[in-house]
DNA sequence: TCCGGTGAGTTCCTTCAAGGAACTTAGTTG
DNA sequence: CAACTAAGTTCCTTGAAGGAACTCACCGGA
């Protein structure tokens, strides 16, 4: 599918996968681990790292070879989409927040004080969220349908994000 | 549940839900134009919108009385939630892209560039992503077992994002 | 006035995936 | 040797998704 949200959903859309890599993320990187963290089932879990693997979003790295022991780790790949987590929790502590505040903070290395992520225009740098921009046609859209068999109708081909 | 990522996939975890909004942040806020331009089951379709309206992230308008003609329209709830869709195409567009280049481009209206977003801290403005910050519990996290059977397990809750 | 068409859903049935529990394998500790 | 752990598999059952057909209210044209 030509959609960009269509093809990142194709690698973590089902509801289990952001889990998965926010426990890796956090530290919980084991098999057991994982699985009793999330009360997933195991045949599910092991599915879903067998996929995350294959698609370069998690490593599977032996940690031990005398007893075979191994963890997932996250790729560079990995990493970005936890990014995305870092956006769904601060989604999440705005809108449906639990009577106690969020349940984890954050704590940027960078001025080491508890914040969260904004979203900022690559270019000017100021804030830039959805409501904040035009969408146009990529190079990758969709051709406006070469062949239509019925000129008129109004039935154009949507360019996917 | 007490992870924030857990609300939030409460929410939009199943995969259609990020792909009617996106349509319906897009223009496409019709039922019959979402269902054909998803290609998606009416059934389905119609479980999701009624979720997304109860949960408050479309609002489902009466755009013509006779005859009773229905649009869906993002409620600011459901507005915060497409820069979630932004930072997925983001990542779609780095790491899944097609030969052909992004599909969509967007354009922000501050600067009038063509653009993309980027993570920054909300203290320091300078850029935060999931590699740039420690994990701390916060206020909402799950107290640490206040009923241990067998002291010494190393059984611990973990705070969830 | 009756006919077909459209928008917005329901209803019913069939198939596929998720959940759960038990089993496997390899090696390790007592 | 027996029990134990980590990391999966296998098998079966239930629940959700997909698809096609049906409903209902209304409209516009012959």
């Amino acid at each position: 599918m030509a959609c960009s949200i269509a093809r990142t959903l194709d690698v973590i859309g089902e509801p289990w996968s952001p889990l998965i890599l926010r426990n890796v993320y956090v530290g919980i990187s084991r098999f057991d681990q994982i699985q009793q963290s999330l009360d997933i089932s195991r045949k599910v879990l092991a599915e879903r790292l067998k996929w995350l693997v294959e698609n370069d979003v998690l490593e599977r790295r032996e940690y031990s070879s005398r007893p075979p022991r191994h963890e997932y780790t996250l790729t560079a790949k990995g990493m970005e989409l936890c990014d995305l987590l870092l956006v769904m929790v601060r989604w999440g502590d705005r809108w449906t927040a639990g009577e106690a505040g969020p349940p984890v903070l954050y704590r940027h290395h960078a001025c080491g004080e508890i914040s969260h992520v904004e979203l900022h225009c690559s270019v000017c740098d100021r804030r830039m969220g959805a409501a904040d921009v035009d969408v146009l046609p990529g190079p990758g859209a969709e051709p406006p349908a070469p062949s239509p068999d019925q000129a008129g109708t109004d039935r154009y081909e949507h360019a996917g994000p």
